[in-house]
DNA sequence: CTTTATGCAAAGGGTTTGCAACAAA
DNA sequence: TTTGTTGCAAACCCTTTGCATAAAG
């Protein structure tokens, strides 16, 4: 992702938020770069320290108001691993139609899409009466490539 | 399911405690069948309310203390839904590979299942270098054949 | 008997919220 | 100004845990 990227992706949500009433503040500025700037995936908690870096001003609770409107623009996604914290995804503002597939032995997460996957996705929820939005596709497994060599060289996201 | 379907998948569940050392309580055996009575997915206060008609002495700290149990013989699942309570799904049991479609609008959710789909993952899953295990897929979208004639009739379960 | 399980109630911990002070527009 | 936003800290709420008692084997 270039930096030309990150800039339009937070032009996008600057926008958003104006287009709904929403004030631009320093704070929401500062989450808004902290949570575009990163291809890594992190938790609320996280967040707010990258956010810190660029504004020490925002507080926990902006962060925890400020997330729901990213997620509502599309652009970041709840990850639902589980139970413990939630954790966001940023890379759908560039892959839209990205899956995870998880290792049950170290926790990496790796990123890929595939488009038959896709289709067939479509062609399924329209067979059933719906009419398809968010897909979410998580394939837990054991990284044999991982435990030989050291790395997934099959990464969409570094 | 059956009657008999069910009384198979409770033995199985008290005979992966059994060979593990744990022991079969009045309470687990209440909670394994509260567990798997029904096809709905249930929370685990959902939960504790039907073992505890089976057996009033059920307690929260046994069923939050179960359910891991059950969810490792791979014939409950968590379902990961997001913020609030887990939701737990006894339909592995007899639909090891289904999926879910849920409603955005009346956050109905429909079950189904597609071979295409799961070797397409698999196949997927083992170029990426992984050896693929639990798969979970999950569509939302708009229920249109539920907005128009009230319900879905193509659900696997009901 | 020995060992594991239970119920109770308190503690944990991520997330949400009430409120007075503060900035956008 | 007017109205939405912030930080702080307390409240929430689901889930986990410590402990004395009870039951399985």
């Amino acid at each position: 992702m270039t930096k030309k990227d990150q800039d339009s992706i937070q032009e996008k949500i600057l926008a958003y938020m104006e287009s709904n009433g929403l004030r631009i503040t320093n704070q929401r500025r500062a989450i808004v770069e902290a949570a575009f700037s990163t291809t890594d995936h992190y938790t609320a908690e996280e967040l707010l320290d990258s956010a810190r870096k660029i504004d020490p001003s925002v507080s926990r609770a902006t962060v925890y108001r400020t997330l729901p409107v990213l997620v509502q623009t599309g652009l970041l996604r709840e990850l639902d691993l589980g139970r413990d914290q939630q954790v966001y995804d940023p890379n759908y503002a560039t892959h839209p139609n990205h899956n995870h597939l998880i290792c049950v032995d170290c926790q990496k997460i790796i990123e890929f899409e595939d488009y038959c996957l896709d289709v067939r996705e479509s062609v399924l929820a329209k067979n059933l009466g719906f009419r398809p939005g968010v897909v979410k596709l998580r394939i837990e497994g054991s990284c044999e490539e991982l435990a030989k060599t050291g790395s997934c060289s099959k990464r969409l996201v570094h």
